[in-house]
DNA sequence: TGTACATCAGTGAACGCGCGTTCACTGATGTAC
DNA sequence: TGTACATCAGTGAACGCGCGTTCACTGATGTAC
């Protein structure tokens, strides 16, 4: 079968949405390669005409997690007159929380990530500057020299309620999780 | 060979205690069986004498792990006149930091525990409620009924602050994070 | 217009490897007589 | 006191399996003549 001009690259950026969701859903090393083409429509064999290994497609598929998750919390942050308390919202929702593979790939893949190689944690470290970058900016009630700080300190509380919401079974604690979080997203923002 | 009394659980805590130190270090995936036996002195045969899957060791060494972690956290807010200040040092340090393998197990596994049985879940969700008991018990500036929130948040951004300074390759990036965490985690306990 | 050939995205068998787990065995010591 | 046997923590070869990666191949379509 011949193919259509610019379907490889289709089938490519297809992979790596394949790839970003299936990564976040259930880590990196429990998915393989052959499992991840399938997913695709497709048979592991080509994956090489692709990628030059599974490592660099994580990078790429870091690099599209973080880019629509930080999509996502812009577009909120502009709808309402209040940039951060939309963010945290947005961020610390129930949404967010039963859907880990469309959402913050920080909260996912942190800990394995510090496990690859120096490339890939530098991906990922300025993606996460990407997002801090992003919170900072919406902190206009904070006095512009404590902004960095308190964006670290931000992300750093939704990041881990994420994680901790997600240990619970329990639908009500988990609620209460993120609604502490978020309380207190508030009372360091202003 | 003939062993005194006692020494198979000798055995197998030491198993417990290598095992806590490499899957804080690496990841669970990362360490085989065989490399664990190995690093305790033994031969991976006689794994299945002491546990009855690698699972059910994941289990033991998580609560050794946050055993020990909650030990010195109360032992450091013992030693101080305001105890959540002390945790908050202490957990936040670069000592901390720097040695993942004697550290938190939630900073370092909770992700990856995400993904295994309701049981291990479970046990990990319940040494986290344990980690939040012991934050809750420090705030005495705090509200009785506003300490489980702030108990909440704050462990969440601890926990948010090292896995993000852990993958800082830069030192003075990794300590500003920290202690913009530290000042943060102040600010909500009083 | 019709035929021969080139292209190249995708296929699927095969590779070496390490994993978790099983099991027949070893051999130093304690016990029975 | 000396010999035969039981105990059992630890050994190491072997299992089936899935992993990441390689590579000779396929076959539908575009191009040359």
């Amino acid at each position: 079968m011949r193919y259509q001009k610019g379907h490889k690259d289709q089938t490519r950026e297809h992979i790596i949405e394949v790839a970003s969701s299936s990564f976040r859903a259930s880590g990196v090393q429990a998915v393989g390669v052959a499992k991840l083409m399938s997913k695709a429509g497709l048979t592991h064999g080509g994956f090489y005409a692709h990628f030059g290994s599974k490592e660099e497609l994580l990078r790429d598929a870091l690099k599209y997690a973080f880019g629509q998750v930080r999509n996502d919390l812009q577009t909120s942050a502009d709808k309402s007159s209040d940039g951060i308390e939309a963010i945290a919202k947005a961020y610390l929702s129930r949404d967010h929380l039963d859907h880990p593979q469309q959402g913050c790939a920080a909260a996912t893949l942190a800990s394995e990530v510090t496990r690859y190689s120096s490339d890939t944690r530098a991906v990922f470290n300025d993606e996460m500057k990407e997002m801090l970058s992003l919170i900072e900016k919406n902190l206009i009630s904070v006095a512009p020299e404590q902004r960095q700080n308190k964006a670290v300190a931000i992300f750093s509380m939704m990041m881990g309620a994420i994680q901790l919401a997600r240990l619970d079974a329990s639908f009500e604690n988990a609620t209460k999780t993120l609604n502490a979080a978020t309380d207190a997203v508030l009372a360091l923002s202003r």
